[in-house]
Order: structure tokens, then C-alpha cells, then sequence
DNA sequence: TTTGGAAATGAACATAGGTGAATTTATTTC
DNA sequence: GAAATAAATTCACCTATGTTCATTTCCAAA
């Protein structure tokens, strides 16, 4: 693959918790995660966190960045990360047609990201659960990293909390009930999912929606 | 002005209710609106509701349509609404370099949306109230439209609970607790901000956010 | 000017999810 | 493989917000 990387890129490594980027500062580059999570996220004075993006790989970090503005919320490791740099401004030939790449990268961001206004400001504690561990599994499979039903999920339940608006407490009760529903298994920051179809109907109520 | 709409930009008008577009139905055309209010939702098979953008004069709806896919969300108007139509692909003259205009607003938008995550996954009722209320205001009076601290707000309380994710008639209470407090006026379609530091110190909580 | 429907308000009660603190189980690290 | 640290779990109790339904106020249409 090294014979694909364009010039003016290179590859870089995070470790958990290091910054790819920090609020107000100017991104100068643009990652292309390979391996590893990370997340955007932004703090309350008094401790309280909203996670606002998560970072797969095969995804753009972050393509806000190239439409040229520093970026408004840090991004942080939440593993060891490998990524590849390219320098920030619209870069990798970005055709507005073509149906993968950047701007698709782009699109299906924008869409997730409307999709957690929908769950954050509606949905109960297991359909906030559902929604991310399904989200996850979709995104994870599509860059050819689940394996039948299951796949990596290297977060906490604090990371998990912060991401579905909840509490750490109530993430642990909601994911047990779901456990003991047979909806989801998920131990050892590994995620199973028995009934695929069970777990997109309790996430979605109803709607038409793709995670993509 | 007219002198100024390109060739085949066109002015189209719509009624309360009335769809600027639907969901998955592709957009032949870009809006503009120039005078009245709009807004995206998405339903629960169970009827709750969650606006995720509203649209103001001067703002394009939709800027995601030009990545060149449907609409996954409705569009409708919430007044009647005047609008500028263009032909969806990348109208404009867009380049990524000038600080006004379509990716400007794109831009603002991403950002928006990515506030009100925040917002809907960790703030409470009268922080989530002086968040709609405050980015209102200053977008409207970015446009022009406000008069010293006051601005046209032509929501229901209806509205603003689908935007905050608040039932109704917690809205009314929490408005209530708010004009008791001195925080806001709000009557008859038409807000007022007495202490608009006080008010965006209860949005923000300490962070550092402007509401562009 | 009336009238009919929408919007706002009010009040009593219910509950999903939050809080704080302790305990147990995993995971690192040396 | 023992110690140290982080993560997950449990429990008792609390509260912000939801629910239901009635009442009042506001407007727009005729």
C-alpha cells in the first residue's frame, strides 16, 4: 500500500489519550486514520463531556478542517492510532463526484452527526445504546473489520456514557438489560450482535435510516 | 438586488407547511432563503419529533446537498418563506477561499449542529433554552434583522421543544423561570434580551463558544 | 364582531435517569 | 505473579423532566 501514498504524506502514530488536534489551533493537516479510535469531544465547566465524533479507521479527521477554519473541539486517542498526514487543504484529488473518498467521507459524517441530534434529543437510554452499537458495527464492517456478527469496540462505558449523553451507572444498566434481552453481547472491548435485525428496529423506532 | 441573482436562479415562495424538500427525494435545487424561517426534523415511527437545523434569511438550504445525495431528512417551512432557487451542483462560484458565502455557511452549519450535540447529550432545560435562544439572535442579527436586543422568533413553544428536545410543557415552565429571572422577554413571536452576558454565561457554561 | 382552533398556561402526579459511594472484577505494570 | 490502577458493577436514594388533562389566552377567518 506504501506505493499509494501521495507525496507530502507520511505516517504518524498517537497514543491513547494524545491530541491530534486542540481547539482553536489551526489544524495544518488532515488524518486518514488507519488503525485506532479517536473521538472529538468538548468539556463544560463543571466536568460534564459530549462526545462529538468518533474516529475509525478508514475515516477522514477531520474533513471540517479542510473547509479551512481551526478546529472549534480537540480530537484525542482513545488508542494507539496510526494515521496517515496529508497537508489540510482539500487534498487527495477530491472529485465531488466520485462516490467514495473525501467528500462521500464528508457526507456520511454530516449524516451520522444529524442522526445523534435525532438520539440525543429523543431517545430513551437503550435506543441511545442500540443506535451506537449498531452505528459502530455498520462502520466497522464496511471497512472490512467486523468478522460475522461481531467486531472491536474499544471503549469504556465512561467513553459510552459520554457519547450517548448518559451516565456511567446507567450505560452499565441499560447494556445488562440489553444483555438479558439477548440484544447485544459486549465484554473485553469486544461487541456481538445475535439478532442484527432485533437491535436496527429498537435503534431506529421505525424510521428509515442507514447507518453508513 | 435583482440585479444580482445569477441566470438560472429563480425566486420561489412557500406556506407554513409546505416542504422545501422531501426525505429521499434527490434536490435538483439549492435555496437560499431571503425572508422567513424553515427547518429539517426527522419523526419516530411513535410520533416524537426533533428539528436538527433550522434555516434563517440568508442561509442556504440545504448546503449537504450539494455532496450529491438525497435528502435524508424533510425540509418544511415554518412561516412563509421567500427563496433564492439554483441548480444544486456547487452554484455560486463556491471557492474554498473566500471567508463568506457557500462554504462559509457550510461551514457554520457543521459547526451549528455539532453545538447542539453538546447541548442535547449534557445540558439541562434552561441552558438548553438559552442556547436556542442566544444562536438565534445572533444569527439573525448577523443578517441584520435584530433591533438592538431584540429579534423576531416566530416558533412555537411546540417548535422550541422539538428543537431542544424538550416536552412543551416543560418549555413553558422553564421560559417562565427565565423571565422570572430577567433572563429573557419572549411574547407574541418576538424575543428580547435584556442581559445577553448573562444569558450566553448559562448557554455556554465556560466554554468558549461563539454562536455564528 | 363573533367564533373556532391553536397556543400558552396551570396543576397533580409518575418515572427515567442521575448521584454518591462502596464493592468487585479486569487489566497493566513492574 | 503481586501490586497498583482502571473499569465494571451494585445499591439506595433523589430530582429533573415527562405525562395527562383541564383551563385560559391569543389569533385568524368569516
Amino acid at each position: 500500500m506504501l506505493s499509494q501514498i501521495a507525496p507530502n504524506t507520511n505516517l504518524v502514530f498517537f497514543r491513547p489519550h494524545e491530541f491530534l488536534a486542540r481547539e482553536n489551533i489551526m489544524a495544518d493537516s488532515l488524518f486518514q486514520i488507519q488503525e485506532g479510535w479517536a473521538c472529538r469531544y468538548r468539556m463544560l465547566a463543571d466536568g460534564r463531556r459530549q462526545i462529538t465524533a468518533l474516529y475509525l479507521p478508514g475515516d477522514y479527521c477531520e474533513p471540517q478542517w479542510a473547509l479551512g477554519r481551526p478546529p472549534s473541539q480537540p480530537v484525542v486517542a482513545l488508542t494507539i492510532v496510526r494515521a496517515l498526514k496529508s497537508p489540510c487543504r482539500l487534498p487527495l484529488g477530491a472529485s465531488l463526484d466520485s462516490p467514495h473518498g473525501f467528500w462521500k467521507s464528508f457526507a456520511d459524517s454530516c449524516e451520522r452527526q444529524s442522526n445523534w441530534l435525532v438520539t440525543l434529543g429523543r431517545k430513551t437510554a437503550m435506543e441511545r445504546l442500540a443506535h451506537l452499537l449498531l452505528e459502530l458495527f455498520e462502520r466497522m464492517r464496511q471497512s472490512g473489520l467486523a468478522y460475522g456478527q461481531q467486531c472491536a469496540l474499544p471503549l469504556t462505558q465512561l467513553d459510552i456514557a459520554d457519547m450517548t449523553g448518559l451516565t456511567p451507572v446507567h450505560v452499565n444498566r441499560t447494556l445488562q438489560a440489553m444483555r438479558a434481552k439477548g440484544l447485544v453481547e459486549l465484554q473485553s472491548k469486544w461487541l456481538r450482535i445475535p439478532d442484527l435485525a432485533a437491535l436496527r428496529e429498537l435503534a431506529a423506532l421505525g424510521t428509515v435510516e442507514t447507518f453508513a
